[in-house]
DNA sequence: TAATAGATCATCT
DNA sequence: GATGATCTATTAG
């Protein structure tokens, strides 16, 4: 089970996020997972760099649904990007999860990302981890709250390794969001002290 | 290490 | 018809 609540602001689910296991389960049954390190919030107003900012579409229905839907698009053609509806039904919040640092089946997500030279660079971005984890638009709208659900959540503390500890106490790492034209000036991006983010936060 | 270009297409205007 | 919540290989410094 996982003890957060996301019928709230995308904005106040982002950080809470972090440090959870991000968990798919392959047809075979093998476990694929990852700490998530990075995510970003995004709105609907007041944020025209959401893809909710005009209203509903076909494509965003997952975003407007329940909490806890997994809202899954593709982009630039060839990418998925994986993100968590937030806020009550109707109102079109999510995350995005950005990174994550492997946990299961590494040697499963190097199958999948051959361009990966080293773990850290498995699961370092939106897109990648969606390769890493199998996650396609087959898995749009599945209740990552569901433990039996092939993508799902867990609470904190699953193999997490020794040496990370020390971050899990710090105020998360805060910058703007990656990649977007619009709104850049909110600092909207959250991250733990890991070698798999996306990219490096600003300092300070 | 940093900057750049190319891949590639569903979605929305 | 333009535009991406990206990734990778390649080039230059």
């Amino acid at each position: 089970m996982i003890d957060i609540d996301f019928a709230r602001p995308a904005l106040e689910v982002a950080p809470l996020l972090l440090g959870h296991e991000l968990v798919a389960i392959e047809p075979d049954g093998a476990r694929i997972s990852g700490r998530i390190v990075e995510t970003e919030a995004y709105a609907s107003v007041g944020d025209p760099a959401s893809h909710s900012h005009r209203g509903p579409t076909p494509r965003t229905t997952t975003m407007f649904g329940p909490p806890g839907g997994l809202y899954v698009y593709r982009i630039y053609g060839m990418h998925w990007c994986a993100n968590i509806a937030c806020a009550p039904d109707g109102v079109g919040e999510a995350v995005l999860i950005r990174a994550l640092e492997p946990l299961d089946g590494v040697d499963r997500m190097g199958e999948r990302r051959a361009a990966a030279r080293r773990p850290r660079d498995l699961c370092s971005g939106p897109g990648k981890l969606c390769a890493a984890l199998a996650i396609t638009g087959e898995d749009d709208g599945v209740d990552v709250r569901a433990p039996d659900s092939r993508v799902h959540l867990t609470a904190d503390g699953v193999a997490i390794a020794a040496d990370a500890a020390p971050a899990e106490s710090a105020a998360p790492l805060q910058g703007p969001r990656i990649g977007i034209t619009k709104a850049m000036d909110l600092p909207w991006r959250f991250g733990l002290a890991s070698d798999s983010l996306s990219r490096p936060f600003p300092l300070s």
